[in-house]
DNA sequence: TGCTAACCTCTTACGGTGTAATGGGTTAGG
DNA sequence: CCTAACCCATTACACCGTAAGAGGTTAGCA
């Protein structure tokens, strides 16, 4: 379930986001009537917990006021719509983000650090990932997100436009990565039978039914046979490892091109000096 | 809505996939009974046509019956339930994709190449960025598609380990790229509001309730004033351009990361060999 | 020809979803 | 104390995937 964000009335769903959580209302207003039995903070927490214990399909308004002792459409006097509540959800959870890193070292080593906190966190809470990424939610915390990605290349001399599209292209990799591992924990099947289990039973019924398969794809079966995965000791998952060393190896890739784009502005830097 | 993909019998499943319509029941059977009205294909067609028209979320059981003439649960005569149908449309959808490139000019360009198609291909079925990607669904055309991206490299040396990961990198960035656009285009707002519209709405009311923006974020502010995207004359959405420049920049990027990785992979062989 | 068994399809039903509408209980200010 | 505002629950509606069962259709056999 991709869920999109609400496009309720922005302003209302604006003051949610940026703690206005007082100022929701217009703080000088009177409010009789009982005193709210609870707060939007719990909800969201709440939203939050049931999120990364069951997965995002888990969450709906009726189950999130069940751990909260209310009906699903108590909810409602707190929250315009689940669509806003997910934002909430979505921004609450990237706050977890350390918004600093050393750059003293270099933007490389700082960048690695920052690759795996965000790895981490997506493991962490693998419904982020659920969370359209279309039409940003405009939190807080996202936009504190992306400026710490921004200010791990400080020092570093590139074109504002080339940064963007760097920056982006990083958060799109880790993303892309987490997302094969994220998908196949919470996949129906995870409590029941293991990676290992489903990949036996549907490559044996890959091999009956498709005999001419080595010839069929014969780049992969090199692929597969050369540089099967080394059957390192520890009992992770099979598809956890391979993404993990794929995370790895791909990062050292990416960093790779990254600085010849630094070395590459540099050069072309110091020619148009050079030239005025 | 992410739709995992059914692990009913992988048996029925593999053969529904690998074409053996014919074969689903042991060929020799005899079959009293009416003829099937319908057939697997028509069905996927038909899914397949709506989830491009209308998005994944209007794919459903009774919609797709409906577009055939009959009820929603006349399907499961043919498919065992709507995960496996997801599966078939997902297969399907991949057999479009080209399975030939021209690796004689080297492999960047042929990547290039790929990667547009690639691309291509996600624009015109936003959908398939929604079907999982942890388990895969091990249809023919989605092997012929990894076939096809690791024989782009078909004569570069690398390490069979290195190789998978590059592969997989690739097929994360284009992945990641592309669903900024692919949601955008499926969010409930799409036809409605237009990126610029939201855009205005959303960054006013944020503009109203974040005065101090411009502190609290001075990086990002910085990179959105120097490197503005300009404004290409061409009327696609803002988010679709930003995207399209991204995935053309981030590309050249991860080319010259592969291009070093090769490299490096290159004088280790050598200095391995000078070695022995 | 008529029967039977297998098969296709539809209807109904169940438990789930988001949320609009309604109404009752609670509490502050006048 | 009354009234108006507010919190919350109930009910209801339209959707979803699919289990269960009923009824029509047809091939093969007697």
């Amino acid at each position: 379930m991709v869920v999109y964000a609400g496009q309720g009335e922005n302003k209302r769903t604006m003051a949610l986001l940026w703690r206005a959580h007082g100022a929701v209302q217009d703080a000088d207003k009177v409010s009789p009537g009982p005193k709210q039995g609870l707060s939007v903070d719990e909800i969201v927490d709440a939203a939050v917990e049931l999120a990364d214990a069951e997965g995002m399909n888990a969450v709906s308004m009726r189950t999130v006021g069940k751990v909260l002792g209310r009906s699903g459409m108590a909810l409602y006097t707190y929250v315009p719509s689940k669509g806003e509540l997910v934002d909430l959800m979505y921004d609450r959870a990237l706050g977890e983000l350390p918004t600093r890193y050393d750059v003293s070292q270099g933007w490389r080593s700082a960048v690695v650090a920052w690759a795996d906190d965000y790895w981490a966190f997506f493991l962490r809470h693998p419904w982020v990932l659920q969370v359209s990424s279309a039409r940003p939610v405009l939190g807080p915390n996202e936009f504190a997100s992306m400026d710490t990605v921004v200010r791990l290349f400080d020092g570093v001399e590139l074109p504002a436009l080339l940064l963007r599209r760097i920056v982006g292209t990083l958060a799109n990799f880790v993303r892309g990565c987490v997302q094969t591992i994220a998908e196949s924990r919470q996949a129906p099947g995870a409590t029941g039978i293991s990676d290992e289990e489903w990949w036996y039973a549907r490559s044996a019924a890959l091999a009956a039914v498709v005999p001419d398969f080595a010839q069929r794809y014969s780049a992969l079966i090199r692929l597969e046979t050369e540089g099967a995965t080394p059957p390192d000791d520890d009992c992770t998952p099979y598809m956890e490892r391979e993404s993990t060393e794929q995370f790895k190896a791909g990062l050292e890739v990416l960093l790779d091109g990254i600085d010849a784009s630094i070395t590459k502005a540099a050069a072309s830097a110091a020619g148009s000096a050079g030239a005025t």
